[in-house]
DNA sequence: ATTAAAAATGAATGATATTCAGTTTTTATG
DNA sequence: CATAAAAACTGAATATCATTCATTTTTAAT
């Protein structure tokens, strides 16, 4: 239900901007950055173009706010998660999935994010990068605590491991996107973890175990 | 030394085709695909703009023309190079330094492959297309024969071994291009074939042998 | 009710991708 | 060598679209 009060000058510029990152968002999805007009924009944001431009500084910086967005959700719901699993195995689990889905879902719009400019000094220095940073630590925690529990290789430097983490999922999703379905997501992360992973010796209880464990997975697996 | 003889004009349109991709490889590796501009494309190849028009059919076909031949090329001395060496592990350890060494030194044209789409049907009859996949190819075949000679885990499947090979270098290469040094590639790519290989036991042979392989691989580390 | 500040507007501007009517170069033919 | 048809090339004209800014509308303060 929608506030009964006026709403104030504050709410209304804040309801603006979301409305124009929405708008982004769609025709970006659609259109790819190249085709997306910012007057398509403008139209589909209910707003005349002139106000696009009070809100971003160009249509570089529109891709920016979109994928500042972006991250920042996909950090609170990948933190939420992590938070609501128990075991470190299981968190890094989530991590996988969780990423492999919000990827594949906003695939048009994240593909767009190689034209901007990550080299500049600048960037280092933006809210992109920031928010870049806040999600990769996210899982940097959850591996320094695999690490010392002994579940991941010692030998394997973190930056190593973190870069083949979402290196291969991101390909493996673009990939994935385009050649198959949606439901090889559990197969890939499973194999995924499977390599990164030093192997546990299967005993018989480890067995049974590993067993629940698969159902235990396959409840939750779509699961926020 | 050039031809003597006056050149046909299949050699000087062949000329002319490789210095437009000349110069339109240079413009967007210094200004990246949005401020590329098709008039200095033209200006630095030496012909009019609307000669461009003659070779490509606009300004994304320009990128896809590149990417072709950056794709032809880079299959070629990759094959070259898994031919030259003795052994599969030595074929994936070049291969791997390999796409490496060449995706960074040609990162800011590859950065704009996203704004190509490769989601249509068209796509998938496209040369670009048929040139990825003979790339791809030339990783398979030394990947099956690492299989069937039992050094990488047999559960991996092909797919998943694929995409965890070429994601984790793609995106370690954006890392390594802001954040760190060339000279990381080799530690990169021993940590990669660590993980993707099956662990050998370490018996006092292996150890020596593994010592006379770590020499041979510095020497060859930044050959063809 | 008045007014200053903040937001919003959309027609005008500027940049640049693309087209095409006209020109030059090459090859084929006698 | 002369001629003509075909193939390449040219660059001024056009079309599209991001961006600007002088003007108008809305909001908050008194």
């Amino acid at each position: 239900m929608a506030k009964q009060y006026a709403k104030t000058r504050q709410e209304k510029v804040a309801d603006r901007e979301i409305a124009i990152l929405d708008a982004a968002v769609s025709v970006f999805d659609e259109k790819g950055y190249a085709k997306a007009s910012m007057a398509e924009i403008a139209r589909r944001a209910g707003v005349a173009d002139g106000t696009l431009y009070l809100y971003v500084k160009n249509k570089e910086d529109m891709v920016r706010s979109v994928l500042a967005r972006f991250y920042a959700q996909l950090t609170e719901t990948a933190q939420k998660g992590v938070d609501k699993r128990d075991g470190t195995k299981a968190k890094l689990k989530f991590l996988a999935r969780h990423h492999m889905r919000e990827v594949m879902a906003n695939w048009r719009v994240l593909e767009i994010a190689p034209l901007i400019d990550r080299s500049s000094e600048q960037y280092r220095q933006s809210e992109l990068y920031s928010l870049n940073r806040a999600y990769v630590s996210v899982f940097d925690r959850v591996a320094k605590a695999a690490i010392s529990e002994g579940l991941l290789r010692p030998e394997t430097e973190l930056w190593v491991l973190r870069d083949m983490f979402f290196g291969a999922m991101e390909y493996s999703a673009r990939t994935m996107m385009f050649v198959r379905r949606d439901d090889d997501i559990n197969g890939f992360v499973d194999n995924l973890l499977y390599l990164v992973l030093s192997q546990e010796k299967q005993t018989p209880e480890t067995d049974v175990l590993s067993r629940l464990e698969q159902i235990a997975d396959r409840l939750e697996a779509n699961s926020g």
